[in-house]
DNA sequence: AACGCGACCTGCGAGC
DNA sequence: TGCTCGCAGGTCGCGT
């Protein structure tokens, strides 16, 4: 589910399923899943087996489960006198290109593409299973450690640990929906990039979340083009892009996010119905929905960029010229 | 230092 | 029917 949104909604569902839950087990099927974990799956289990699940953190698209390490250390939950030395060790996940987290009860069969298994701690009414399951394998399990933040702030989305982040992670910009993004911070390393908007958009270490798709449907609300040079981007337009970004992707978040097909689900399995409101993404050779409303013809036009697709309106978001509008 | 490309994977639909 | 090709929501590491 890789996109901002879609990696939000499996944190939210997440939440309430495995939060100060103890992971009893853990059954690694494919190695390549935690490839990023070095020590391999011996060592992957033995870290996670007897530790306890406090909370589901989200840094782009990147999502972790800070562990308490054993499983009667208190947690976040216990109030301020039990409150435990900070954990340390957090299991990280990243959905790639095709990964899904997905709760499951024990007796429903295996995934064609199940690659690991997490038996949680008995709770009331609640599935037994995490189960990471992931077609391409682009995405992964794995270990971490968690070290401070750069700016003091919250590691990302999700309530503990304030100031720490997964290691891993912690090269990733903050997302324009998190509340200490800045953007006179992104605006001013924008203006130093000698590259393309999009590239930029895309470029989770200036700004993260944004994806192939949002950003296309981002840049189409602004109006304009995935070429224009970033080192003369005006504020405004920047801002507009930046806006443009948080709108359409928290109208995305409220719709469950976007499914095409069953690749794309939520923790029970469930597809979101954004798609249905995508005005670029796709839209190869259809009308532009903003010339349609302004009696214009213009089909949108499908280009190949950065190895991978582009939507544009010809008219609306037109090419820069000279590097400049 | 930062940009930009290829590598990492499987599966699906289109076209022959 | 079955082959090949192009395509898919992302990130990392290398060469320039």
């Amino acid at each position: 589910m890789p996109e901002l949104p879609e990696v939000e909604v499996v944190r939210r569902g997440l939440v309430s399923w495995v939060r100060g839950r103890t992971i009893t087990s853990v059954d690694v099927m494919d190695p390549r899943s935690i490839r990023r974990h070095l020590l391999g799956a011996e060592d992957f289990a033995g870290n996670l087996e007897g530790a306890r699940v406090l909370d589901v953190v989200r840094r782009g698209k990147f999502l972790w489960l800070p562990l308490a390490e054993t499983a009667d250390e208190p947690g976040p939950g216990d109030g301020p006198a039990a409150r435990p030395s900070r954990p340390r060790v957090a299991l990280m996940a990243h959905l790639g290109m095709s990964g899904q987290l997905l709760m499951q009860d024990s007796d429903v069969p295996d995934e064609k593409h199940l690659k690991v298994r997490l038996r949680l701690s008995p709770a009331d009414g609640m599935p037994e299973q995490l189960r990471f399951v992931d077609q391409r394998i682009f995405g992964g399990l794995f270990v971490t450690t968690l070290v401070p933040t750069a700016d003091g702030g919250p590691g990302g989305l999700g309530e503990t640990p304030a100031p720490f982040i997964a290691e891993e992670a912690s090269h990733i910009a903050r997302d324009p929906l998190d509340p200490h993004f800045s953007f006179d911070s992104f605006y001013r390393r924008l203006r130093t990039r000698k590259t393309g908007l999009k590239r930029a958009l895309l470029d989770q270490g200036l700004v993260s979340g944004i994806g192939n798709i949002y950003a296309d449907e981002a840049l189409w609300r602004a109006r304009l083009h995935y070429a224009r040079p970033t080192d003369t981007l005006r504020r405004a337009d920047a801002l507009r892009v930046l806006d443009a970004a948080r709108e359409v992707m928290l109208d995305a978040l409220a719709a469950g996010g976007t499914s095409f097909d069953s690749l794309y689900v939520n923790v029970n399995g469930a597809s979101g119905y954004f798609d249905r409101s995508l005005n670029a993404y796709g839209r190869e050779n259809q009308q532009c929905k903003r010339c349609a409303d302004a009696g214009i013809v213009s089909l949108m036009k499908r280009e190949q960029f950065m190895n991978r697709s582009s939507y544009t309106c010809p008219v609306c978001q037109p090419r820069p010229r000279n590097g400049r509008w």
